[in-house]
Order: structure tokens, then C-alpha cells, then sequence
DNA sequence: ATGAAAGCGCTAACAT
DNA sequence: ATGTTAGCGCTTTCAT
């Protein structure tokens, strides 16, 4: 027999109202009755019917805030098609979407966003945009009016969030550290391209490629870490001097920055084929590299996933009370070469 | 606005009942009265709502059947998983599982289970045994009673299944050739270890990898495909042999088989490092091999996904009249390294 | 502070 | 052959 809200009722001797206002933290009813309410829920582990809260939310449904960078930007694409994927799921389960796409070069947008979408009555957030100051100051000012916030692909730390949906930055560095070790012998010189070491989600890459590559002990020798600012022009030119540089080069760890620069410089170079290069996400020109057979491996974070896993989450929290079992939630690092495609 | 039920019978100027009878194809209705609702339907573009109709259904919860061998095969388990974290997300929309436990030694006790399941009146079976003209029968025995099919991880061909969820074999076999073409180099000779030649799932791997190896040119030369039958000492006798016999061997491709005997086998030859292996799924023979560094690359099926589309296939096909895309609903190929671990 | 009742969209049993 | 109605479990409004 499953166990509703009736039961809980006829068991109290109360309204089914009642149980309700308690079920809900409404106010109106009196400590004891409430008290007694919560212990028979307990007792007889109660489980809210989902369908049933579902239909009785049809007049109005629950809204859920989703702030990211515009729909232009590709990569954010494959996340999207991954929330969608799951409001479809949940479409009947009483959901509303609200996109707001804020510019991603400052903070203010996306702060202004999401206190705009707490004011409308929201029920939870998804944001991606940056880590600042005026943002954890938004996403605690929605934690603090009870709307959870869901961070998904870049996190903002120190925030009042629930969770943070994302790569493990740290093991796809790994990861692109133990197959640079499968295809490159005794002694191998590699670089690092990535693109700006003062964000933590950059360096965190870099630093689990080291780690990875000390674990294969010294016969690695890093030449370079190159910063090129996720700019092409910045990046080509760095890669055209470095392989000027060295004839020896083995491999190019691409962990953040732009890739079609990279396979640029080396075709210039006409080292096809003698690189072993590493890079991340399946952008077009990522894939594209892939085919042509200079990029050996891309290590790929699931954006759709992110998407879905985001979403997902924040339903569970807000229609079945489930908190997300850590504050971090890492996406599989996955793996991905020409055949893969 | 949403266009529900009663709004279609106000339109066509008949009850809610009819219309329900004819939404769900019971019989009762003329024909042409029939024909004008379906006709307003269509119009309005109605979709039924899920949560009405799970709430609805409480009483005499539609059930799933799943037939597949016994609890205690490992890599089963992973996709038990996957089917209760789906059945969890279905708990509150009114499905429940029959979960049947067969030998899959021989196809016997499958095809009875099937038709059990099928007299017991479960809405929709998920199955996975073997591939037998036995177990075809079943299969057709239920679709023709309405009761929709899915096969998942291994398939039973030429079945009336709506659909097969499972690895890409052919596929997966590709990639395994691209791995190898990354990690060994000019003029490699290459063995691939299979279970059976006769079963088209194992033949699948093996014709993927050669294909995948013919893309590189005449570089690579496979100097045996080894029959191991799934046993332990069969291929570790053969691969002793041939280890033995080939002090040159570069790679091996265990498509198929006992990967605790591969291991072994490449130990007493003491040969650990020198042999680029590639082999497929995580168990824990094989993750063990990859800790040990004596496997280079394992490809996985993901087990989980695999039990979470299926059961959720099922339930789109019942509750939401949902084709299934393809025939073949097959999962991403992914390719795992210690460091994925 | 609490109870009673209507309604969310659909199904099924019962009436006509 | 078709209409009517009583739920399914929960929320919400209106009485008390």
C-alpha cells in the first residue's frame, strides 16, 4: 500500500489540508499538530506522488530560470539540447523553461538576470556564465529567498549553489596525460597551450596533465606552458615560434584555447602526422582535425549531460526534497578519435 | 492553451468517454463519429497528458517484463542500473517491473518467460538471452498480442521487436582498430582473440577491426583470429602458443573473451609493455588489467545506458505512442585508459 | 487554526 | 453506441 497524503490524515485525525500545510512548510497549524503530523509522515515514510503533484500544478506551473551565454555560441548548443532533452521528459510534470542569454564577457547581465528571475517567482536556477564577486552575490541572494541555484559547465566556488554540474578538469588533464604517455616514447618533449592561468577552470587542466605526466616518472619534459587567451592570432603565433623552435617536439596538449590555430601552425610546420596532439571538446574544428588525422585524441566533457543532469537536479529538489549527493557533480570524461566519429 | 480531452468531446459534441474510447482504440464507437474525432484530434494537435494519465492508472499499474539471466552475472548488473534509475524517474507515472531471471544457456527458459509475461498482461517486455528460433517465436508471439518488444544487448534478428538498444559492434571494432594504429607503428603484426566465429555478434567485432585495420593501408598484418569460446583455458593455451611462436606480435585485439587468460597468458611470456592490448567492457578483469598496465585500452558499451533507454523506450511506446526512431538504438562507443578510472 | 470541497486530465465502471 | 460519474493524490480556495 502506498502511502498518501489521506492516510496521513485519517491517522492524525486532521484535515487533509492540514497535512498539507505541514508537507509544505505553510504556516497555520499549530506546533504540536504539526509535530505529530511530521511524525506520522515519518513513520510511515511518506513519498509524495509525483503525477499527483504534477496535474495539481497544471493551473500553474512551476518555473524553472536557466541564464547562459547566447544561443549563438555552440558549444552551449549541446547543452541545451541536453535541458531540453530532459524538460521533454518532464513536460508533463508540471514545468516551465526560462531562457534568459546574457552576455558572457561581464558579470552584470548575468547577475541582473538571475535577481529578475528570482523577483518573477521562479523556482530554481541553472547558470553558467562566469565566477565573479557580483554573481555569488546574486546566486546567495536567490539561496537566501529559498530558489536553489544549479551552476553547470563553469562553476561559481564559495556560492550558496546546491550543486555544481561539470568536468572533472582535473582528470580529463590526467586523461590527456596517459595517452600522450601510449603514443609517445622514451623521452618526449611536450607543450601545454591553454588560456589564461589565472582562471582556475584553465589551470586545473594544466595541473592535472603535470600530475599525470610525473606518474610516468621524468621522461617527459614539459618545454612550455603557452597562453594564448582563447584568441587565434595569439595562439598560432606562440605555436608557429615554439615549433620554429624545436624540431624535436613531440606532442601539443591543447587543455583550453583555440584549436583550429593549433592545427594551422602545424600544417605551416608540415608536421603532420610527426605531432601527437591532444585537445579538448568536439568543436567543428576539433572534429575536423580528428578527421584529417592531426589531432590524435579529444577528451570530451558530455555538454548534453550537463544539460540534462542540471535540470534533472533541480527538478528532484524542488518536487521530491532530494539534495544532490555532493556538491559536485562531474560529468564522464570520455575518450574520443577519427573512428569515434 | 493545452487541448485536453474534454475540449476535443465539447468540439466533436460527444462525451469524454468517447473520446477516450477512441484515443485508446477500444471498440464502441461508429464509425464515422470515430473518424470526425480522430479528425479534430489531429487538428488540435492533441497530446495526452502523462501525469493525468499515470495518476489515472495508480489503481492497476501498467507492468514491464524483463527477462535476461540471473542476478548474479556482473555485467548485468550495470544494466539493472540503468533500468532502476529509469524506473525510478517512472516510479509516480504508473509502471511497475516483472523482473524474470532465466538461464541463458539455452533458449528455453526465455521463450516461456515471454510467453508468460505476455498471459500475465504486461504492457511491453524488455528482453535480452540469445538469439534463437525459438526465442523469435516468443518474440512474434507477443507482438502479435500487442505487447511491444525491446531486445537489448544482444539482439534476436529478424524478430518483430520494435527495437534493439545495444553496442555498435561493427563500430566498436572500428575504434579498436584506430586505437591500434595510434599505439603501434610501421609494419605491426596483430592477433585478435574472438569467442565464436559462428555468432554474428562476435563475427561483427572482428569484421569492424579488419575493416578499421584496412583503413591504415597494408601496414598492419593480423597473423590469427583465435576461437577462444569464452573459456579461460582454451585462450590461454592459444595465446600461449602464439606468443611463443611470435616474439614479434605487436598487438592483441580481444574482441571477444576471457580477458583474465589474455593477461595471464601476455605474464608468463613476461611480455607486459611490449604488447599494445585493446579489449572491451569493465569488468574487473579488465580493469585490473588496465591498472596493471598490461591492457592499453579497454572500449566500453555503457551497460547502464543501455538498460535506462530501453525501459524508457518502452515507456514512451505505451504512454506516449512513441515510435522508436531506428530499429537499432545503439549506444555511444567509448574508450577508457587507466587514468579514466 | 482547521476543515471541506473543487479541480488538474485521464480511465473505467456503470447507466442509459 | 454513448453519456455520466467516481476516483487517482495533491493543491488551493473558500468556509468555519
Amino acid at each position: 500500500m502506498t502511502v498518501t497524503i489521506r492516510e496521513i490524515a485519517k491517522q492524525a485525525g486532521v484535515s487533509r489540508g492540514t497535512v498539507d500545510r505541514v508537507l509544505n512548510d505553510r504556516p497555520g497549524v499549530k506546533p504540536h499538530v504539526r509535530a505529530r503530523i511530521l511524525e506520522i509522515v515519518n513513520e510511515l515514510n511518506y513519498v509524495p506522488n509525483l503525477a499527483a503533484k504534477a496535474l495539481a500544478y497544471q493551473k500553474k506551473p512551476v518555473v524553472f530560470g536557466i541564464v547562459m551565454p547566447p544561443e549563438d555560441i555552440e558549444f552551449f548548443e549541446s547543452i541545451r539540447s541536453g535541458i531540453n532533452s530532459a524538460a521533454d521528459e518532464l513536460k508533463d510534470l508540471g514545468i516551465r523553461l526560462d531562457y534568459r542569454y546574457v552576455d558572457n564577457r561581464g558579470p552584470e547581465e548575468g547577475a541582473a538576470a538571475i535577481r529578475e528571475l528570482v523577483e518573477a517567482g521562479v523556482s530554481g536556477i541553472m547558470f553558467s556564465v562566469m565566477d565573479d564577486e557580483l554573481i555569488r552575490a546574486s546566486i546567495d541572494y536567490a539561496a537566501e529567498r529559498n530558489v536553489p541555484v544549479v551552476t553547470f559547465n563553469s562553476d561559481v566556488e564559495h556560492s550558496k549553489r546546491i550543486c555544481f554540474v561539470g568536468q572533472d578538469l582535473h582528470k580529463s588533464g590526467l586523461v590527456a596525460a596517459g595517452l600522450m604517455n601510449r603514443v609517445l616514447h622514451e623521452r618526449a618533449k611536450v607543450v601545454i597551450v591553454t588560456g589564461n592561468l589565472k582562471f582556475h577552470a584553465h589551470r586545473s587542466r594544466v595541473e592535472g596533465f603535470r600530475k599525470g605526466l610525473a606518474d610516468y616518472g621524468s621522461r617527459f619534459e614539459v618545454l612550455d606552458v603557452i597562453e594564448g587567451y582563447d584568441r587565434y592570432a595569439e595562439t598560432f603565433e606562440q605555436l608557429d615560434r615554439l615549433l620554429g623552435e624545436h624540431a624535436d617536439l613531440g606532442g601539443i596538449y591543447m587543455a583550453t584555447g583555440d584549436i583550429a590555430a593549433c592545427v594551422d601552425a602545424i600544417k605551416k610546420h608540415r608536421r603532420e602526422g610527426q605531432l601527437r596532439v591532444v585537445c579538448n571538446d568536439l568543436m567543428p574544428p576539433a572534429e575536423q582535425g580528428l578527421r584529417e588525422r592531426i589531432i590524435d585524441f579529444t577528451i570530451v566533457q558530455n555538454p548534453e549531460r550537463q544539460g540534462y543532469v542540471s535540470l534533472r537536479m533541480l527538478y528532484d529538489h524542488v518536487f521530491a526534497g532530494k539534495q544532490p549527493e555532493s556538491e559536485h557533480h562531474f560529468t564522464e570524461t570520455h575518450i574520443y578519435i577519427p573512428e569515434s566519429l
